[in-house]
RNA sequence: CGGUGUUUAGCGCAGCUUGGUAGCGCACUUCGUUUGGGUCGAAGGGGUCGCAGGUUCGAAUCCUGCAACACCGACCA
């Protein structure tokens, strides 16, 4: 490709509301552009790199065994009234009418779609088990998009889905597509790791998720520093403390405390351990309880895990804290007096504030605080339960080493749906016996643009984007100097040109009347992994230059040599 | 959905307090100059100042309403 003939679309300045590195430099290089919030137009640059990572995903799932098709983004309300997400998935869910006023759906996902399918095609347990996948675009009407495509509203998303006769069946399928993802992520070059993760609102049993790491992601992660145990930090359990409460050192006492509204205060003017403090956080009861709101109770330090808390009977689903005025209403005090002494609802207390002693909590008064607070003597210690999310330095749950925690950005996820879908869709087929048997699915996405965005977060230097080679839009850029003063030049770097691209590389030819700055900075920009420069004062040695993108190294060859050079440092890469 | 803020050329912004010919940098076009890391000079094109209404002789500027966008929070495969 000439660039004459090509549009490089790069950009001097930042735009300023992109405020993630991928978003600023994938605008920049000409890679996207926005055209709404939360939508953006790929660039002829950003779609080939879109391009390559479907590629790599697709030959993954052939090889595993998937089959690929292709479903319709709108899809009938009727199939989602038959799953019950019609009413499950709120807002998200795009719904659209068509002129003859029936509902639809912008597909974000495609249980619905795919289950229809298989139920009406596939009869026989000798069918199974099958597995389908589709490259398309989703629409997820996104509360808040941001950082550019890593989260969009519309988006390309590998989706497929496994159907089975049995639970062991599923788990074969499950373990395949877990060894086909760890591949595809390999192969595009990315740090990565596989983390066990919430199921979310899919639904069902197993599930892992794929993270790149990087400090921009959205997701906490928690490793072992000892093991290869790594989970979403959503589900990573917090384990009970070895040991028990201390002995109680200190009375009971009641405090005024006018000016402690939140942990920080308390912890500040009293120059308590923030250790010997906790916060109680008021959320709505279960209609399973026979009060309204329940308290949870963790340590000053600690951070409710909504994940956790919900999960709990007790609590209901989604989770639900109460408001200022309920709080007033039911405890008689304000958010920043609550505790679990004299405490009108139920409590559930977090393993670590459990074994606390000599501790401090809000009195239920406003302005009023007890310290030196002790379970059993001073109140009964109340259910326990893990509530918290895990910090640094707590002891892995695998039980080898202690925690760490990083960033990712979730590019892939794995469910073992189970028959959430196939039960209530009727999906099932005849086996050998000729029972009707309704079949476990399994389900398995991958954000083919977030992964674009993710590979830029974590491959990148101050003069752009560095692409993993598998990802490059053009593997080799040529830069000619002052082309046009010249006949050496031009017949060079044709004559190189014209060999790599009989060979079946992508190369990004640089003919532009421009100054050499302006070309070296747009092709390191774009993040193009090697570079031959051709000018007068090497040609005079009849040499030209190659530089690497990716470690910087320059080195002259002769101009004999140049070619088959490049082919090998791209095919060593 | 709440809080805050923004909206003036393709992009980044000034002008608004105190109403009176719409500006700057980058980008774009043409010419010249320069040529191994975004040169320099000259000339040029490009705007219903987010939309609607109001006040006024006169509104980018003051008032009212609306919209879009962004950030923080809540929410979320």
């Amino acid at each position: 490709m000439r660039t004459s003939q090509y549009i490089i679309a790069t950009l001097k300045e930042t735009p300023s509301d992109a405020e993630v590195i991928s978003h600023q430099l994938m605008l920049r290089a000409g890679m996207i552009r926005r055209l709404a919030s939360g939508l953006y137009t790929w660039l002829p640059t950003g779609l080939k790199v879109v391009r390559k990572v479907e590629q790599i995903v697709r030959e993954e799932m052939d090889k595993a065994g998937a089959l690929e098709m292709l479903m319709p983004v709108v899809q009938p309300a009727d199939l989602w009234e038959e799953s019950g997400r019609w009413q499950e998935y709120g807002p998200e869910l795009l719904r659209i009418k068509d002129r003859h006023n029936r509902d639809f759906a912008l597909g974000p996902t495609h249980e619905e779609v795919v289950t229809e399918f298989v139920r009406k095609e596939i009869n026989s347990y000798k069918q199974l088990p099958l597995s389908l996948y589709q490259i398309q675009t989703k629409f997820r009407d996104e509360v808040r998009p941001r950082f550019g495509v890593m989260r969009s509203r519309e988006f390309v998303m590998k989706d497929a889905y496994s159907f089975h006769l049995s639970q062991e069946s599923l788990q074969q399928t499950y373990d395949k597509m877990y060894q086909a993802y760890c591949n595809i992520f390999e192969r595009l070059g990315l740090d990565f790791r596989p983390v066990i993760a919430d199921t979310g609102s899919i639904g069902g049993d197993a599930s892992h998720e794929f993270h790149v790491l990087a400090e921009s992601g959205e997701d906490d992660i928690a490793f072992s520093t000892e093991s290869s145990f790594a989970a979403n930090i959503e589900k990573a359990e917090a384990l009970a403390p070895k040991d028990t409460a201390d002995a109680a050192t200190q009375e009971l006492t009641l405090t005024d405390t006018p000016n402690a509204k939140t942990i920080n205060d308390l912890v500040e003017q009293f120059s308590v351990n923030i250790e010997k403090t906790v916060k109680t956080l008021i959320v709505k009861a279960s209609d399973d309880v026979d009060a309204e709101y329940i308290a949870l109770v963790v340590r000053g330090d600690h951070e409710l895990n909504e994940i956790k808390a919900e999960k709990l009977d007790e609590v209901a689903s989604p989770l639900e804290m109460a408001s200022e005025e309920a709080i007033r209403d039911v405890m008689g005090a304000s958010a920043g007096s609550l505790g679990p002494i004299n405490c009108p609802i139920p409590v559930i207390v977090d393993r670590a504030a459990a074994v606390a002693s000599d501790f401090s909590a809000g009195a239920n008064v406003d302005g009023k605080h007890y310290f030196g607070i002790n379970w059993s003597r001073d109140l009964e210690l109340p259910t326990v339960a893990d509530i918290r999310n895990v910090v640094e330095g707590d002891p892995s749950p695998c039980g080898e080493g202690t925690i760490t925690i990083k960033r990712g950005i979730e590019v892939g996820h794995i469910f073992q749906l189970g028959t959430k879908y196939s039960k209530a869709m009727n999906a099932g087929v005849l086996t050998e016996t000729g029972k009707h048997q309704v079949l476990e699915m399994g389900c398995y996405g991958i954000g083919i643009t977030r992964i674009v965005a993710a590979a830029i977060e974590q491959n990148h230097d101050k003069f752009g984007i560095k692409w993993p080679n598998a990802l490059a839009p053009f593997q080799v850029a040529i830069v000619p100097m002052n082309m046009h003063k010249s006949h050496r030049i031009p017949d060079i770097a044709n004559a190189i040109y014209d060999k790599l691209v009989a060979k079946g590389i992508e190369v990004l030819f640089d003919d532009r009347k421009e100054r050499p700055g302006v070309m070296f900075n747009d092709m390191e920009l774009m993040g193009i992994p090697h570079q031959i420069v051709i000018g007068e004062r090497n040609l005079d040695n009849n040499q030209v230059e190659y530089k690497s993108r990716t470690t910087g190294d320059k080195e002259l060859l002769d101009v004999d040599d140049a070619v088959d050079f490049v082919l090998n440092q791209i095919k060593n890469a």
